[in-house]
DNA sequence: ATAGTATATTGACAACCATCAATATAGTGG
DNA sequence: CCACTATATTGATGGTTGTCAATATACTAT
């Protein structure tokens, strides 16, 4: 399983207990590991926290490609790539297209390293 | 930055908010990556499962090898790329070393992502 | 010393990834 | 219909990763 076709996050942990309560499976681990790797880019990362920070939390791609200092068909691959991992949304709106944080999916993932 | 040289977890948590309290720097969002990219793989998510799931809290690469089906080399690089990002420790007795959790690391990382 | 065992390192290879330039798509306004 | 703009897609490229076979290292026991 590559990163071009990962599964949304709420996949890798509607199911799981966290990381250290016991062995977990084969299958879990691919899971949960392609939904680590959608946020393991310093770019998406910094996407992530830009995004959130915005005013409306909300941001379209032209507001990210600056900041962010890499080309725009760049961005939307990594913008591409957080919303098929169920990190984002993305709405179209005219010409922009903008995207929010989905609420609740990074701390899903978060919990299931925490384990006190 | 690659796998081979990564700084251990707690460089890449001790400093920041979390990822969606406002824009994280591009120095801590490389530093963050890091860490994920060290998680993000099935084969290094089930050895710290299995791991923590071992009485005693330790394993050496003898127990690990045959249930993860990988090969003894593969298995001893996934564990030293642990051992560098900070989630294992590793300690030689006789002929085995010996693999345990540090405790923390993981929720550490887990709270950077979770905002409530 | 020698043989045997557990682990680490090296070298190689196929697969994958981040990036950009070029192009395509789609929506807006004359 | 025609320019113009914002975004997405395609294609190519250099770098990174996961894996194994072969070998090296380190420790133990005879």
């Amino acid at each position: 399983m590559t990163l071009a076709n990962v599964r949304p996050a709420i996949d890798a942990t509607a199911c799981c207990q966290p990381l250290t309560r016991g062995s977990i499976s084969a299958e879990n681990s691919e899971s949960l590991a392609n939904t680590l790797k959608a946020l393991a880019d310093p770019a998406r990362l910094r996407l992530i926290s830009m995004v959130a920070a915005r005013e409306g939390g909300e941001a379209c791609v032209c507001d990210l490609t600056e900041p962010l200092g890499l080309s725009q068909p760049t961005v939307s691959h990594h913008l591409k790539i957080l919303v098929d991992a169920g990190f984002l949304t993305r709405e179209k709106r005219g010409l922009w297209a903008y995207y929010r944080i989905v609420p609740g999916a990074l701390d899903t993932v978060g919990r299931l390293l925490v384990t006190v």
